[in-house]
DNA sequence: ATGTTATCTAAACGCTGTCCAGATAGGACC
DNA sequence: GGTCCTATCTGGACAGCGTTTAGATAACAT
């Protein structure tokens, strides 16, 4: 009586789950989220439309392990340009950068990102234990002196990470198009606005006034 | 030969799209975003699936419609909290609260509006000429001495409207209640973020540093 | 070799957005 | 008032969707 256990034991197909979320993605990338049905995916697996349902319970498990390596992937996008940050006093609007970049280059698996967080009203426990949230808070938490509390720490950290969302979802609508030109490119534009969002440079000083 | 202006004159029904966009804003409260669908807005309009198409080209433009008066309804109440704020202090900080509550109040309806601004790569003129984008910049400018600017007061704006934008997607995850309870409550947790921000205090002086 | 069980297919269900042919009814013109 | 036009609405259809079920198949344990 030997357990069934879970396993990712290549069976019929080799290992379908993989096979399928590659899918998900190649179609995402190709054709956008409004073409991402579980059809499509079985089909471009090469699968019957019945298949996934052996590896996920539905749709949205589906969309969540797409969700689940676009976390990841953030997460390396982000310690990356914290790594090549010149110096600790940019390192902050880097990473705000870069998190918008990774917005703008993978549209579509941002959106499938956010849907899966919204759905459920809640990021992933992935970002808390050691992910691109954290990354956040500890450079926030690098750049501020010790009369930072906890509390501010946290608070300021959201306040990063929805502004950087903010920005994300709305980097690419053409209202700012004129102002990206007349700053010299997106790159610049981006650092300005999160420069102009001043508490970059409040925690310059490691001095953080709550009032 | 009287031309066939597209007049919203009472045929049969008395005015469909009225009723459609009123069907489907209830179907938005009551059932929320996924299930509105164009056959469930005809159905609670009392009509069959294919009347619709004779007032708006496609699901996607009845949403546009919807997304429109949503946006209208943002603008008053960005209106409301600009003209209740106690004191210049904290003028931006009350909009910015009074935009997250209106997305806590309607999060369909929010969705919708969002959604229709993505798919289009665009915000809405509307907000533009008179809306609630105008009224922040306005705030904002009213704020600042005239060594601000115009691409300083721009780049403000939109760095105020991303925070709040991204603050309004994430008011209700769950990760944040612990914060909102160590605070006292929603409004304050509200505020405390914008002013971590840093931008809403900066701009008390009057005095802008882009650098 | 046998039996068990995970895996996959084929077919079906109800739902969706959208289109078409035909019925109907309001307004314009005589 | 009668006639025509055209906007409006219905019923029926189509392809595609997510999901379920029943049955075939292939890998593994014994």
């Amino acid at each position: 009586m030997n357990k069934p256990v879970p396993d990712p034991r290549p069976y019929h197909h080799g290992d379908l789950s993989r096979a399928l979320v590659d899918a998900a993605r190649r179609i995402l990338e190709t054709q956008g989220p409004t073409a991402l049905s579980l059809r499509a995916v079985a089909r471009e697996a090469g699968v019957s439309p019945a298949a996934p349902y052996h590896h996920f319970k539905d749709k949205d498990q589906l969309l969540e392990a797409v969700a689940h390596e676009g976390w990841t992937a953030l997460d390396a996008a982000l310690a990356k340009a914290r790594a090549e940050a010149k110096n600790a006093r940019d390192r902050l609007t880097s990473i705000g950068v870069a998190y918008v970049c990774f917005a703008r280059d993978n549209p579509a698996l941002y959106r499938v990102m956010y849907d899966g967080a919204r759905n459920k009203d809640s990021l992933p426990e992935q970002l808390k234990d050691d992910g691109a949230y954290c990354q956040v808070r500890n450079t926030i938490a690098a750049q501020s002196d010790d009369t930072v509390t906890d509390i501010d720490l946290e608070l300021a950290t959201i306040a990063a990470w929805c502004a950087g969302h903010g920005l994300a979802e709305m980097i690419g609508f053409k209202q700012f198009e004129p102002l990206k030109q007349a700053l010299g490119g997106e790159q610049a534009f981006l650092r300005a606005v999160f420069e102009h969002l001043g508490m970059f440079a409040k925690y310059d000083h490691g001095v953080l006034q709550t009032d």
